[in-house]
DNA sequence: TGCCAGGCCCTCTTTAGGGCCTT
Protein backbone atom coordinates (compact mmCIF):
# COMPACT_ATOMS: atom_id res chain seq x y z
CA UNK A 1 0.00 0.00 0.00
CA UNK A 2 1.81 3.44 -0.77
CA UNK A 3 2.25 5.68 1.91
CA UNK A 4 2.90 9.32 1.95
CA UNK A 5 3.52 11.50 4.66
CA UNK A 6 1.78 15.41 4.45
CA UNK A 7 4.09 17.97 6.22
CA UNK A 8 3.20 21.79 7.11
CA UNK A 9 5.56 23.85 9.19
CA UNK A 10 4.82 27.40 11.29
CA UNK A 11 7.88 29.06 11.64
CA UNK A 12 9.07 32.79 13.19
CA UNK A 13 9.67 33.61 9.34
CA UNK A 14 10.42 32.61 5.90
CA UNK A 15 14.63 31.55 5.70
CA UNK A 16 16.21 29.29 8.02
CA UNK A 17 19.58 30.28 6.89
CA UNK A 18 18.33 33.55 8.10
CA UNK A 19 18.00 32.17 11.71
CA UNK A 20 14.18 31.61 11.33
CA UNK A 21 13.23 28.82 13.36
CA UNK A 22 10.70 26.35 13.62
CA UNK A 23 7.20 26.83 16.33
CA UNK A 24 5.07 23.80 15.15
CA UNK A 25 5.07 20.95 12.68
CA UNK A 26 2.32 18.33 11.45
CA UNK A 27 2.15 15.26 9.62
CA UNK A 28 -0.67 13.47 8.10
CA UNK A 29 -0.03 9.84 7.19
CA UNK A 30 -1.87 8.72 4.07
CA UNK A 31 -2.09 4.72 2.81
CA UNK A 32 -3.49 3.99 0.23
CA UNK A 33 -5.05 7.68 -0.25
CA UNK A 34 -6.58 7.55 3.49
CA UNK A 35 -5.34 8.82 6.88
CA UNK A 36 -4.24 6.52 8.80
CA UNK A 37 -1.72 8.54 11.50
CA UNK A 38 -1.55 12.36 12.69
CA UNK A 39 1.57 13.57 14.42
CA UNK A 40 1.75 17.66 15.51
CA UNK A 41 3.35 19.45 18.32
CA UNK A 42 4.81 23.13 19.26
CA UNK A 43 8.14 23.06 19.84
CA UNK A 44 10.68 25.59 21.81
CA UNK A 45 13.54 26.37 19.85
CA UNK A 46 14.35 28.93 21.99
CA UNK A 47 13.60 32.40 20.07
CA UNK A 48 10.87 34.84 19.98
CA UNK A 49 8.32 34.36 17.75
CA UNK A 50 7.73 38.04 15.77
CA UNK A 51 4.43 39.51 16.66
CA UNK A 52 3.11 39.72 13.19
CA UNK A 53 3.91 35.89 12.84
CA UNK A 54 1.82 35.48 16.34
CA UNK A 55 -0.68 37.58 14.31
CA UNK A 56 -0.77 35.30 11.56
CA UNK A 57 -0.40 32.22 13.26
CA UNK A 58 -1.91 32.54 16.68
CA UNK A 59 1.02 30.45 18.26
CA UNK A 60 2.38 33.11 21.61
CA UNK A 61 5.83 32.87 23.04
CA UNK A 62 3.50 31.49 26.45
CA UNK A 63 2.63 28.76 24.20
CA UNK A 64 6.24 28.02 22.83
CA UNK A 65 7.53 28.48 26.29
CA UNK A 66 5.55 25.58 27.76
CA UNK A 67 6.07 23.40 24.43
CA UNK A 68 8.71 20.43 24.13
CA UNK A 69 12.75 21.30 23.01
CA UNK A 70 12.55 21.17 19.13
CA UNK A 71 15.39 18.66 18.95
CA UNK A 72 13.05 16.38 20.72
CA UNK A 73 10.02 16.81 18.77
CA UNK A 74 11.99 16.76 15.32
CA UNK A 75 13.05 13.12 16.49
CA UNK A 76 10.33 12.18 17.16
CA UNK A 77 8.54 13.39 13.95
CA UNK A 78 11.46 11.31 11.85
CA UNK A 79 10.81 8.70 13.85
CA UNK A 80 6.81 8.58 13.17
CA UNK A 81 7.61 9.44 9.64
CA UNK A 82 10.45 6.63 9.09
CA UNK A 83 11.36 6.76 5.28
CA UNK A 84 7.72 7.85 4.09
CA UNK A 85 8.26 10.17 1.12
CA UNK A 86 6.91 12.92 1.73
CA UNK A 87 4.14 16.17 0.39
CA UNK A 88 4.58 20.12 1.26
CA UNK A 89 2.05 22.72 0.22
CA UNK A 90 5.16 25.09 -1.54
CA UNK A 91 7.61 22.19 -0.38
CA UNK A 92 10.67 24.07 -0.74
CA UNK A 93 10.09 26.06 2.30
CA UNK A 94 8.91 22.72 4.80
CA UNK A 95 12.01 20.76 3.09
CA UNK A 96 14.51 23.82 3.88
CA UNK A 97 12.57 23.40 7.35
CA UNK A 98 12.65 19.80 7.55
CA UNK A 99 16.31 19.25 6.82
CA UNK A 100 17.61 22.24 9.01
CA UNK A 101 15.73 21.17 12.37
CA UNK A 102 16.56 17.24 11.87
CA UNK A 103 19.99 18.86 11.17
CA UNK A 104 20.40 20.32 14.71
CA UNK A 105 18.39 16.95 16.03
CA UNK A 106 21.52 15.16 14.71
CA UNK A 107 19.03 13.11 12.45
CA UNK A 108 19.71 12.34 8.59
CA UNK A 109 16.42 13.90 6.36
CA UNK A 110 16.80 12.20 2.75
CA UNK A 111 13.29 12.44 2.45
CA UNK A 112 12.07 13.23 -1.06
CA UNK A 113 9.10 16.43 -0.92
CA UNK A 114 6.62 16.40 -3.56
CA UNK A 115 5.19 19.74 -4.12
CA UNK A 116 1.14 20.64 -4.31
CA UNK A 117 1.94 24.19 -5.61
CA UNK A 118 3.58 22.87 -8.74
CA UNK A 119 1.39 19.91 -9.24
CA UNK A 120 -1.17 22.39 -8.91
CA UNK A 121 -0.19 25.05 -11.02
CA UNK A 122 0.37 21.58 -14.04
CA UNK A 123 -3.00 20.51 -13.73
CA UNK A 124 -5.05 23.48 -12.70
CA UNK A 125 -4.08 26.46 -14.76
CA UNK A 126 -7.46 27.75 -14.59
CA UNK A 127 -7.31 28.22 -11.10
CA UNK A 128 -6.41 32.11 -9.90
CA UNK A 129 -4.45 31.57 -7.55
CA UNK A 130 -2.23 28.73 -5.77
CA UNK A 131 -2.43 29.81 -2.58
CA UNK A 132 -3.58 26.43 -0.25
CA UNK A 133 -6.62 28.51 1.19
CA UNK A 134 -7.67 29.36 -2.49
CA UNK A 135 -7.08 25.86 -3.38
CA UNK A 136 -9.51 24.67 -0.74
CA UNK A 137 -11.96 27.03 -1.88
CA UNK A 138 -11.94 26.64 -5.38
CA UNK A 139 -12.16 22.75 -4.77
CA UNK A 140 -14.61 23.39 -1.97
CA UNK A 141 -12.25 20.82 0.22
CA UNK A 142 -13.04 20.41 4.31
CA UNK A 143 -11.48 22.76 6.61
CA UNK A 144 -10.59 21.47 9.94
CA UNK A 145 -9.30 24.19 11.83
CA UNK A 146 -7.48 27.99 12.17
CA UNK A 147 -5.63 27.94 8.77
CA UNK A 148 -1.72 28.67 9.64
CA UNK A 149 -1.83 25.94 12.46
CA UNK A 150 0.06 23.44 11.31
CA UNK A 151 -2.24 20.44 11.71
CA UNK A 152 -4.91 22.55 10.11
CA UNK A 153 -2.89 23.15 6.98
CA UNK A 154 -1.19 19.55 6.70
CA UNK A 155 -5.16 18.56 6.42
CA UNK A 156 -5.87 20.68 4.32
CA UNK A 157 -3.20 19.83 2.00
CA UNK A 158 -4.03 16.78 2.54
CA UNK A 159 -7.21 17.29 1.21
CA UNK A 160 -5.68 19.06 -1.84
CA UNK A 161 -3.31 15.71 -2.63
CA UNK A 162 -6.25 13.84 -2.14
CA UNK A 163 -7.62 15.40 -5.17
CA UNK A 164 -5.15 15.72 -7.25
CA UNK A 165 -4.83 11.94 -6.91
CA UNK A 166 -8.27 11.41 -8.13
CA UNK A 167 -8.08 13.70 -10.99
CA UNK A 168 -4.74 11.86 -12.29
CA UNK A 169 -7.27 8.51 -11.63
CA UNK A 170 -10.46 9.81 -13.36
CA UNK A 171 -9.30 12.36 -16.14
CA UNK A 172 -5.86 11.34 -16.92
CA UNK A 173 -5.90 7.69 -16.85
CA UNK A 174 -3.03 7.21 -13.99
CA UNK A 175 -3.37 3.85 -12.75
CA UNK A 176 -1.49 4.50 -9.34
CA UNK A 177 -0.48 8.21 -8.90
CA UNK A 178 2.31 7.68 -6.20
CA UNK A 179 4.99 10.00 -4.64
CA UNK A 180 7.33 8.73 -7.49
CA UNK A 181 5.03 9.65 -10.00
CA UNK A 182 4.11 12.87 -8.13
CA UNK A 183 7.66 13.72 -8.47
CA UNK A 184 7.78 12.76 -12.12
CA UNK A 185 4.48 15.49 -13.09
CA UNK A 186 6.24 17.85 -10.74
CA UNK A 187 9.30 17.96 -12.55
CA UNK A 188 7.70 17.41 -15.92
CA UNK A 189 8.11 20.63 -18.16
CA UNK A 190 4.61 22.12 -19.09
CA UNK A 191 5.21 21.83 -22.85
CA UNK A 192 5.83 18.00 -22.16
CA UNK A 193 2.49 17.32 -20.04
CA UNK A 194 0.67 15.87 -23.03
CA UNK A 195 3.51 13.01 -22.78
CA UNK A 196 2.89 12.38 -19.75
CA UNK A 197 -1.07 12.79 -18.78
CA UNK A 198 -1.74 12.40 -22.59
CA UNK A 199 -3.32 15.18 -25.13
CA UNK A 200 -5.92 16.08 -22.88
CA UNK A 201 -3.82 17.07 -20.00
CA UNK A 202 -4.19 20.88 -19.90
CA UNK A 203 -7.98 20.85 -21.00
CA UNK A 204 -10.00 21.41 -17.53
CA UNK A 205 -13.94 20.19 -17.61
CA UNK A 206 -15.66 23.38 -16.32
CA UNK A 207 -15.93 24.97 -12.78
CA UNK A 208 -15.05 22.53 -9.90
CA UNK A 209 -18.72 22.29 -8.97
CA UNK A 210 -19.38 20.31 -12.39
CA UNK A 211 -16.46 17.54 -11.45
CA UNK A 212 -17.64 14.55 -10.25
CA UNK A 213 -17.80 13.91 -6.30
CA UNK A 214 -13.79 13.37 -4.49
CA UNK A 215 -13.96 11.37 -1.43
CA UNK A 216 -11.89 13.10 1.39
CA UNK A 217 -9.40 11.56 2.66
CA UNK A 218 -10.34 12.05 6.44
CA UNK A 219 -13.82 10.62 5.59
CA UNK A 220 -12.94 7.31 7.40
CA UNK A 221 -11.07 8.84 10.66
CA UNK A 222 -11.66 10.82 13.77
CA UNK A 223 -11.16 14.65 13.56
CA UNK A 224 -7.96 16.41 14.81
CA UNK A 225 -8.24 17.36 18.53
CA UNK A 226 -5.60 18.71 20.43
CA UNK A 227 -2.30 17.08 22.11
CA UNK A 228 1.14 16.07 20.69
CA UNK A 229 0.52 12.97 19.00
CA UNK A 230 -2.95 11.86 16.96
CA UNK A 231 -3.75 8.29 16.69
CA UNK A 232 -7.26 7.55 14.49
CA UNK A 233 -9.64 5.36 16.77
C1' DT B 1 5.94 47.53 9.87
C1' DG B 2 8.08 45.28 6.48
C1' DC B 3 11.83 43.02 5.08
C1' DC B 4 14.75 38.90 5.22
C1' DA B 5 15.29 33.19 1.05
C1' DG B 6 14.87 30.04 -2.53
C1' DG B 7 12.95 27.70 -6.36
C1' DC B 8 9.66 27.74 -9.98
C1' DC B 9 7.52 29.98 -13.81
C1' DC B 10 6.25 33.47 -17.22
C1' DT B 11 7.49 36.98 -20.55
C1' DC B 12 7.77 42.81 -23.20
C1' DT B 13 13.36 36.39 -21.91
C1' DT B 14 17.48 33.54 -22.57
C1' DT B 15 23.84 38.40 -21.22
C1' DA B 16 16.85 39.50 -17.06
C1' DG B 17 13.38 40.78 -14.22
C1' DG B 18 9.57 40.06 -11.52
C1' DG B 19 5.48 37.45 -9.55
C1' DC B 20 4.13 33.50 -6.89
C1' DC B 21 4.22 30.65 -2.61
C1' DT B 22 5.63 29.42 2.12
C1' DT B 23 6.02 32.01 7.73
Amino acid sequence: MTRIAVIDFETTGISPSMGDRATEVAIVLTEGGRVVDRFQSLMNAGVRIPAFITQLTGITNAMIAEAPPAEAVMADAARFVGDTPLVAHNAGFDQRYWRAELARAGVPAPHPFACTVLLSRRLYPEVPSHKLGTLVDWFQLPRTGRAHRALADAEMATELLARIQHDLRARHGVADPDHGFLMKLQRCAKKALSKLLGPGALVHNGSPSSQSAVPHSRDTVEPASPGHRYRPL
